[in-house]
DNA sequence: AATATTAGTGGCCTAATGCCACTAATATTA
DNA sequence: TAATATTAGTGGCATTAGGCCACTAATATT
């Protein structure tokens, strides 16, 4: 390409394949609670490269639907789960010549947390077989395509990261829920035990849940139900959760 | 394009411009510390688009060259600065539509911290006119390329959120250094004072500082000179710096 | 020798959390 | 109907990292 005097001549001018550019895409780890375990959405991959080996879901970048990147994210979250209202984040992203046998690529990874309850089993988007595996099964028996272990293991341990220092389960439950609740879920993401007190003081100090007003019943005392408050997206609590001091 | 039997055959008829894809570029906030200031490095575009506006540093990944992502920030980074082991971090990534006149792109932005005393005034790889300025001044006064206003309101963000729970601002400074000039680092970045027992305890119980042995002498008591520990890259305290209580 | 200046410490206060035993409310069971 | 089991929820003291501030220490300068 030559000079061109103008950015309009330049512009005019330019065109994307004139120059030897990556495979951008992106990825994502979709994570829900089921059953007191921690699980991931996997895709078995239909189509060339590493065809019909498992992988996390993702996939490029469409130019015409998509206007920002978390466009793609979103849209790919859900067609694969119908969740509306999920939460995402990004995480990180990986690129190098070597982990797409393609060439040299470039993926943009975000984790999306989604509460079981408002999963679509069979969402319209859902083309490929489609799998939730608990995320330590998935990290150690499972051999994902690319790099996408070496992916997934960073969602997790971003994760397990966050939940330290602030609210994030959350997301992981469906709208109402009860503080016992919630303390499963940092419970099952930490591995640990947390002690009661110390666990409700933390989360109703931060006052970010409501009261709904309804109640939790079953065979013993019921409990109130909580839900987050209006606006407030996330939570970072001045001090990381400690854990047992034994 | 047709299916095809093997993955071999795959990638024999795989053709990356049969497809459309984003532009992909790496970006970078490269900070330094100079006279109480925090200062980042920023360049004058030579060529379109934005021609002559200023800049964050940043560009292509070289297919041949980089053989990871970093590799393309590093390589940008020593280019610039000629500063052979800066502290670099992956910040986020920003794509879409509109962000450039060419097209879809696509930016991994990474921010870099840098001793003054370690910077090369004329590196090898200075094409550009290049200009350290004050970040505020920079996020106030320029109307940087693209969105790079943005992008550089939240490297600095992330630089302000990690110093609350972190020790990063020692690599600002030279291999040696006094706790004081650290605790200078920290209130510049932080923007207020931080009291001096508070700080040393959470540095020195940290355990991640060793004597050099050397003191820094002037016209007053001499201080002991430490230098970060080996192997310590970075470190996470289990409390945020906390400030004053008035 | 006195003074100014910065380095470095002793010791008490504060706040968020750990810990654990207690009370409360419900369904179930005898 | 009363006792029991079970989970919800609280009271209150201990612990720990950090805030606060006054003190001592070591040097150059006056």
């Amino acid at each position: 390409m030559q000079d061109h005097a103008s950015e309009k001549d330049f512009l005019a001018a330019y065109n994307i394949h004139d120059y030897e550019v990556p495979l951008t895409s992106v990825d994502m780890a979709i994570f829900k609670l089921r059953e007191q375990q921690l699980e991931v959405l996997l895709v078995k991959r239909s189509q060339h490269p590493a065809k019909d080996t498992w992988a996390l879901p993702g996939g490029f970048i469409d130019l015409k639907k998509d206007n920002v990147l978390e466009d793609t994210a979103h849209r790919k979250l859900v067609e694969k789960t119908g969740v509306k209202s999920p939460y995402l984040e990004q995480v990180a992203t990986f690129g190098g010549k070597q982990r797409d046998p393609r060439g040299w690529s470039v993926t943009v990874v975000y984790f999306a947390l989604v509460a079981h309850e408002e999963i679509d089993v069979d969402p319209k988007g859902a083309k490929e077989e489609t799998r939730w595996v608990p995320v330590s099964e998935a990290l150690s028996d499972y051999k994902l395509a690319f790099d996408h272990n070496e992916i997934l293991r960073l969602c997790r341990e971003r994760l397990t990261s966050k939940v330290q220092y602030t609210a994030l389960p959350i997301h992981l439950l469906p709208e109402e829920f009860t503080l016992t609740e919630l303390q499963k879920v940092f419970e099952v993401i930490l591995g640990n035990e947390v002690e009661k007190k110390s666990f409700r003081r933390r989360i109703l100090d931060a006052d970010i849940l409501e009261e709904s007003g309804a109640m939790r019943t079953g065979s013993n005392r019921p409990a109130k139900l909580y839900r987050l408050k209006r606006g407030v997206e996330n939570h970072f609590f001045p001090r990381t959760i400690e854990g047992p001091r034994s």
